[in-house]
DNA sequence: TGGATCTTTGAATCATTCC
DNA sequence: AGGAATGATTCAAAGATCC
């Protein structure tokens, strides 16, 4: 096993503190197995994973115009079979796993080289998969010998520690990203390039980076401002990079030198962003419940106040202890309107509006109103 | 094992003739692995095979609007556990190496719930992946609670029979149905729906119908006229109705007996086609959406750049996650726009401006450069 | 008949808090 | 720990209905 370095870098976090013991913002560098072994367990809130693909290429290829194909031919891609491969997944999978938070969740990429095995080996750590995502590649490289469908994507598996573990998921967030849809499982994004594509002597110094869009979406979907993420296979630091612009802690192996040294120069120039820019569409969580009864109680509405539906199908009479009323039906503004509509659940807030200069408005207005009055 | 019946359709195949032992053109009703034990090694030139995808639901599930979703609930989808399933696939895999010419392929699909434990078993059992296939589905069911991506495509593989075998891979054709570019890795098509969904008494015959379209596409890419293809889990025989178009020979496998009647009316109306008639139907690519997130991630606007109307009476402040923030106000750039002008709507890449050179223009500016940018 | 609007539905591992 | 109450949540396509 490799010794263990600990390369900090010049970034002063913008982010909260997080558990001491945690190499914060820093680079381990080593073999990745190894350097897990060193991290305590249960303390990081998400890992991205960018794990040699074992693509098993054979001999060169060249374009149809004569030119060669830089391909990836690194040594640490190469693995004598797919059982060695098969065991080096679980074994840094099985310390992921440790590493975890009970409420955080893992994220892994890969080609249909790997990703099979990957999956496989997330399933039977008991792992819970949320979602594969496919990164639809804007401009891939094209098939030279028309052999195969070009192959245009890559895959991304994202996991919780568990079947009932809870996780982070930005859902408003990736919702206004995308232009108030849903975000779906497939995202498109261009390969990294230009600018961005780091070089050294015209060459590129990682064979395989990733666009700096793919981590930013992915840590803004599953973490939170001052989270800890970890990357195992740190190569230029992509990972640290973004984590470092979004308010986010980072934790990166990796065992090239030529690597780390051009990881640490990156971030070191990567800006971090305001807090007020920070600030995205979270669900406001920390607004105390308020029970439908308080309105009455408090004069919002009167016992014997009239309720009905947007649509004026059903008419019902609030009660003095907050129930509602519409014939021989009663109960709570949620029972009552889940009953009328024979449906399972309903929420009574957005379901029941009453009459203000004859417009009707949700009663969650009133709900609104009571809460900028009471809050301090 | 269950006794097989072999039940022959009145399709009188355009193609020419095949092995005299194979069972060509009918359905083997029974048990999917005793049916492939009964046919001989070495005999179809391509599987397509539509494995259960050990779904695991929970409760029931809801939509907002209270009406209840039809999931998969059916016995054939029920397995034990992981380990279980993971035997079930090797060993149906297994028959299917042992039957598959040494120059055929094999497709199976999958969703991550199974395809993970299918391309491994895939890979140890010595097939060669060729390519995973994306099929984006145009229009998927949401993720009704908010909890994760929208699940919006589905996984499939593509394997030879090992690493050095030849196969069949009709690139002009696929290159030709994709307007002259290469076929790449992720196709989009519609889920089964319409007049092509088999219902009887207003539901749906089989939970999980696949879009012919889809079939049509892989036979084209992977087979040649004649050629046989066998469905080990053929249920309502899109396969069979393809294939029967496309002048391909099938095989189907299937237990269900509402699933076979269902099949056989199905491929006995289907019409083979002309070979003039195998020319393309796909529709022209309407211009892909852009989402004002994507502009951010991508760094055509940072998060803090000032957006204003075109009278500069509203200021806003981009948001990293997309968002757009003016006071106490934030959402969307349509939301945001439309609340600051007390409107119902408003088109945000219209309305908001961005200063370029002291002038101001409109953000839609940069969504053509982003467009100009990424497309082929 | 045609356009606008409403209704239905699809392989889904789909909640959280309080008592 | 388990049950009950509360509350947050949907997109595109096809077909049906309405005017």
């Amino acid at each position: 096993m490799g010794v263990l370095e600990k390369v900090r870098t010049r970034s002063r976090a913008a982010a909260p503190a997080a558990p001491a013991e945690l190499p914060l913002d820093q680079i381990l560098m080593g073999d990745c197995i190894a350097a897990m072994r060193s991290l305590p367990a249960k303390s990081v809130d998400c890992i991205f994973a960018d794990p040699p693909y074992n693509l098993q290429l054979g001999g060169d290829l060249n374009r149809p115009d004569g030119s060669h194909v830089d391909a990836v031919t690194d040594h640490w891609d190469k693995f004598d079979s797919l059982a060695v491969y098969d065991r080096f997944t679980r074994e840094w999978l099985a310390e992921a796993r440790r590493i975890l938070k009970d409420d955080g969740t893992i994220w892994v990429i890969g080609s249909y080289h790997n990703i099979f095995k990957v999956g496989s080996a997330i399933q039977d750590l008991g792992f819970w998969i949320l979602n594969d995502i496919i990164w639809r590649k804007a401009n891939p490289m094209p098939n030279f010998k028309g052999t195969r469908f070009t192959n245009a994507h890559e895959t991304l598996i994202w996991a919780s520690s568990g079947e009932k573990a809870k996780y982070t998921f930005n859902y408003r967030s990736m919702k206004t990203l995308n232009d108030e849809l849903q975000m779906r499982s497939d995202w498109e994004f261009p390969i990294c390039g230009g600018q961005e594509r780091l070089k050294k002597d015209g060459h590129k110094v990682h064979p395989t980076q990733k666009p700096e869009a793919l981590l930013y979406r992915i840590l803004l979907a599953s973490t939170k401002p001052g989270d800890v993420v970890l990357d195992p296979f740190f190569g230029t630091g992509t990972t640290g990079a973004v984590a470092k612009r979004l308010g986010r802690h980072w934790i990166g192996i990796e065992r090239e030198l030529d690597y780390v040294d051009a990881a640490m120069e990156r971030i070191a120039a990567a800006l971090p962003l305001d807090e007020s820019q920070l600030k995205t569409m979270q669900a406001p969580k920390a607004a105390p419940r308020v029970a439908f009864g308080q309105l009455v109680e408090n004069g919002y509405l009167m016992p014997g106040a009239v309720l009905t539906d947007a649509k004026r199908k059903h008419v019902a009479v609030v009660g003095a202890d907050g129930s509602l009323r519409c014939g021989d039906n009663a109960g709570s503004i949620h029972k009552l309107g889940a009953a009328l509509q024979g449906a399972p659940s309903c929420n009574g807030w957005t379901y029941w509006h009453h009459e203000v200069d004859g417009k009707l408005k949700p009663i969650d207005t009133l709900r609104q109103t009571y809460l900028l009055a009471t809050q301090p």
